[in-house]
DNA sequence: CTAACCTTTCCCATCGTTGGAAGGTCAAGG
DNA sequence: CCTTGACCTTCCAACGATGGGAAAGGTTAG
């Protein structure tokens, strides 16, 4: 199968895949004679494993985690467990947030005419922002992030 | 002002202060007989209201934008009303997204025993999705993303 | 044989941010 | 005066995940 087809089928771009053999997220695909990458089902199936979890927003280390996990027969249900928890509270850290921004941002909007005046509560907030307590604790709002597709 | 008091003074660092610099997020600052840059209060004020704005989740081409109306002093306060909406709009698309992946991975974990045992239902789905309808609509999770702060 | 398509490797760009190296400036103290 | 340390300058690189594209070669149907 070449790299095109096991795109298709993993729903994996090609570029992506060769990338995740490249950092090692994936051993090296065989080669056919031409240098072609060939792929094998289970292959493919790999693929569509690494698919799933970045749809859930598992990061690339998360799923080396994972994937060394699902390669280990003996790997214990609790070791995965723990992960997908993990992953989950750092989800609901960075909804937390957002709900925040929104709220602040809802307030301001609320507060803002919409016309043509130029006194703008938003601007103004921005200046100066009124509860001086800003987004709740910015430190640990980044280094998570969302997947780039577009 | 020195880079680094400006830079103390409004929450923005060095680093971040001379790359908005460069890529004309803000204007060339003055410099003094020494090649150092100085900044005014004022200039302070508007990295306050920059450091703020992606405090708040807004991209630097948002905040842009944020900015020309700011400076504009016939600035319309419906148009910061209009970007700050569409602001929300996409935060709140980002957190349905994400809220879809932890109300996924709670349900697996759920089913998870979490004991020494290697059948896993966590790996079982990410193999194999069960809903088969991954999550809603993963063209438009990403694109949007949270800002980097280690 | 040729056209159309696939694959290969390689480099570049994105976005916001941090890190470091190599070198210039400034202020205080010996 | 000179040294020390804190600061500043510019430039270059990296991160993570992804896409874009060029140049070169393989494969396949007509």
């Amino acid at each position: 199968m070449n790299i095109g087809q096991a795109s298709k089928a993993s729903g994996v771009s090609a570029k992506m895949i060769r990338y995740y053999e490249q950092t090692g997220l994936i051993p090296k695909a065989d080669r056919k004679d031409s240098g072609y990458r060939d792929y094998s089902p289970s292959d493919v199936h790999m693929l569509r494993f690494i698919r799933r979890a970045r749809d859930l927003g598992f990061s690339v280390a998360e799923i080396n985690e994972l994937l060394s996990l699902w390669r280990d027969k003996s790997r214990q249900s609790a070791d995965v467990k723990r992960i997908a928890q993990a992953h989950i509270a750092q989800l609901q850290e960075r909804i937390e947030s957002l709900e925040q921004m929104t709220a602040t941002l809802g307030t301001l909007v609320d507060c803002c005419a919409g016309d043509d005046r130029p006194d703008c509560p938003i601007l103004a907030d921005l200046e100066e922002p009124s509860g001086e307590q800003d987004v709740p604790s910015p430190a640990t709002v980044g280094t998570g992030r969302l997947r780039h597709r577009p």
